[in-house]
DNA sequence: GGGCAGGCATCGA
DNA sequence: TCGATGCCTGCC
């Protein structure tokens, strides 16, 4: 017997199933711009079994020390977890306390983030853990998605915890602690070239305690982006997207090739402030990153668009 | 085989 | 303070 809860204070309505948490799936949660949109690299969409043919997707990820399923089914979403883990693991993860449909309508004052805004419904921004967003952002440094992800699981697969989820193997992230005591040879398996001295850097500080990753959730932005400036190899650009994607820093602002070109587009060469947006400027820069990368078809090579037909297939 | 990719650090002017 | 360059690797 399925039972309907709702949190008055946290806005969601849920209902709670036999071995699973359903959402109404809304306007501002898609899987697939949730997943795809470069902010995390370790979620895949599943072939359907039979037991899902009614389904539209099935996407199984791992994140927070957890392995999770969810489903899109007719007009909802299925979290494949208990009532418990929903609300203490996923329901931060996914950024349920926000409400993303008046954000859009905040940063539509501008024609062109409304523009964004209105092609990106559906994106909400994760709360990764900061540990996995440093590690993936610094193997982010001059490559592309594919091959982040390729780097990111080799990384899990040598050093994390296995779990076995649905008869299949799968690994954790692995903690700093662990990645602290190898060394460099140890990483050549990852093919990671020269940002892996940036993660054993990385994660000795980690470690030790002398780059407090938790308590940097707490301060300002600005006081996060200085201590991951101060690590090996971390730019103002990567510290920006830990800030962001990992410390829940939705004023963090991070600008690579794609979002400069599109401010020097859309704003005439004038340098762009991002203040505008005030603590939505890391979301509003999410909605443009999605935009201009599928606005420009440059970024739609053979392998792309290949990559897309195996994957929806 | 050279150029390039969602960056960073270093060096020389 | 700014621009050029090397860095690993993989793909076109």
């Amino acid at each position: 017997m399925n039972q309907i809860k709702s949190d008055k204070q946290k806005r969601l309505e849920y209902t709670v199933g036999d071995r699973f948490v359903s959402i109404r799936r809304g306007e501002d949660f898609s899987p697939e711009l949730i997943f795809r949109c470069g902010q995390c690299f370790r979620w895949e969409r599943e072939p359907l079994r039979e037991a899902d043919e009614d389904a539209e997707g099935v996407w199984t990820g791992v994140a927070m020390g957890r392995v999770l399923t969810l489903a899109e089914r007719g007009d909802r979403i299925e979290f494949r977890c208990s009532e418990m883990e929903f609300r203490e693991i996923w329901y931060g993860y996914f950024d349920f306390d926000r409400d993303y449909a008046a954000l859009r309508r905040r940063i539509s004052a501008d024609p062109f983030t409304a523009r964004a805004a209105a092609f990106g419904k559906g994106i909400r921004i994760l709360r990764q853990d900061p540990w996995e967003a440093l590690c993936t952002f610094i193997l982010s440094q001059c490559n592309n998605i594919a091959r982040i992800k390729s780097i990111v699981e080799r990384f899990c697969e040598c050093f994390g915890e296995p779990r076995v989820h649905m008869g299949k193997r799968v690994y954790l992230f692995p903690a700093p602690e662990r990645i602290a005591a190898l060394d460099a040879r140890d990483l050549e398996p990852l093919r990671a070239g020269y940002r892996a001295a940036y993660l054993l850097h990385a994660a000795e500080e980690a470690a030790s305690g002398r780059l407090p990753l938790a308590a940097l959730a707490c301060g300002t932005t600005a006081e996060a982006v200085r201590a991951l400036t101060a690590l090996k190899g971390v730019g103002v650009k990567v510290a920006n997207c830990v800030a962001l994607f990992g410390l829940g820093k939705t004023d963090a602002f991070p600008v690579d090739v794609w979002i400069r070109r599109a401010l020097d587009a859309h704003y005439g060469g004038k340098e762009f402030d991002s203040t505008v947006f005030g603590g939505d400027a890391g979301i509003a820069q999410q909605y443009i990153f999605h935009y201009i990368r599928h606005l420009d078809s440059r970024h739609l090579s053979s392998r792309h668009l290949n990559d897309t037909k195996k994957e929806t297939a």
